[in-house]
DNA sequence: TTGATACTTCGGTCGTTTTCGAAGCATTGT
DNA sequence: ACAATGCTTCGAAAACGACCGAAGTATCAA
């Protein structure tokens, strides 16, 4: 098949409403069983049963057998990206909303995972912290760690050296997935230091939902090293 | 609209051949009249019309009228963007291609725009030799130009910080427009740098194509400045 | 073994979309 | 004014894909 006929298959299977549904849904990195798929896109297992295999013979999701369970979840970091592009079209009023860099409100109401980063009030309070303290610069498209955020981040037992070395180089960017309304820290930096979170038991998943809740240890650590501020 | 509605909407324009088609050949940043769209999708005018219509009402293009000529473009560096990222799912063989660092066989047979940097042999060359200077340090997904090429470009004449502070921050990224089989540079900086090419009078349009060429001039400055080695 | 749950496959219907011929506008050139 | 060119609109035919009911397979729990 030439590239161009690929190319517009890749796009017409997130052009479906019921596929677009499920793939926004995964954007939290997590796998989803069929049903909850089905259920999430307001289709019957049939149709999702469909759709998923298509979307898994192209690349776009690997899924994992478990019992009588099959759970579903994005094949790649590349496949969230292009997820988040096409919403950066589709939604430009979210992208066009600025990264306030003022000091303000960052109540801590509710952290979730996007993709592979953290999201929800945690996500921006950490961002918005990291930007006030002179760690991080976050612009439209793309960011970066400063040399005093280097030295932080170092500090609290992350290796940006080590992650650059891993992926391409270092990779900072804005997400702009739109349960949130403003830009939140993602790619590898964003991916790391939410690994970090979880390995130090800063935050922990809350059973059974997408969300994550701080630790009491996690809002003294979070707020003595990044100085992130709760409510 | 929901996000959601909106999200599969792009999507699924973008899902079309025939559209893709069109896509793929607004992605050297150029503008092309609807004849010569509907020639590159091999579909006929009316056709052509429709979808072209349908694509600049969703924003992913923009149209100017000159004469009895319509010129579509892409609508932003972000369309091309997420376009590319739809790409790097369809083709992942080309996302895979190593960055080579040793040094090659750099000859300059041919150079084209892609969307608003340097692509073809051009882009290639350019980006190796930057590379293999230690100017430019550039991974799977993201780029970084070293403290040594900020001194390059600076002395060449191009003001990275400028370039910095009007986009996010720097943006240092591999493009992979598959007619091109190796990552070149793309990003703000890629985009700097073909604008000053131009500007110097290094590289001219070839007239009616998307090709560019290189004044002797220009092979000499690019060969002194950058190291490139020309065939 | 029996029943329940999770999921897939089959088959047919129905709505959407793409397509192009034909006709209609607008602009340019003679 | 008239014809030619570039493009759009209209209308109808054809193709495609999404959907779900029904039936089938696999796993789990008694």
């Amino acid at each position: 098949m030439s590239n161009n006929a690929r190319f517009a298959e890749i796009a017409a299977l997130a052009g479906d409403p019921g596929r677009a549904s499920m793939l926004n849904g995964l954007m939290d990195g997590r796998a989803l069983t069929a049903s909850e798929l089905a259920q999430l896109a307001g289709i019957t297992a049939q149709s999702a049963s469909s759709h998923l295999t298509r979307m898994t013979d192209a690349g776009l999701l690997t899924v994992e057998k478990q019992g009588r369970h099959r759970y579903h979840r994005l094949a790649s970091p590349a496949v969230a990206q292009m997820i988040e592009s096409i919403m950066r079209i589709a939604a430009p009023e979210i992208a066009a909303k600025p990264v306030r860099t003022g000091p303000r409100d960052t109540a801590l109401r509710a952290g979730r995972t996007c993709y592979d980063h953290l999201a929800g009030h945690l996500g921006v309070a950490i961002t918005d912290a990291l930007i006030d303290g002179g760690h991080l610069e976050l612009g439209l498209d793309a960011g970066e760690v400063t040399e005093s955020g280097r030295v932080l981040l170092a500090r609290a037992g992350i290796d940006i050296e080590a992650v650059a070395a891993r992926r391409g180089r270092i990779l900072c960017r804005p997400c702009l997935d739109w349960s949130e309304r403003r830009p939140h820290l993602a790619g590898a930096v964003g991916a790391a230091l939410c690994s970090h979170c979880f390995d130090q038991g800063w935050i922990r998943r809350v059973a059974g939902t997408r969300a994550v809740s701080v630790t009491p240890n996690g809002q003294r650590q979070l707020r003595e090293t990044f100085g992130v501020i709760l409510a």
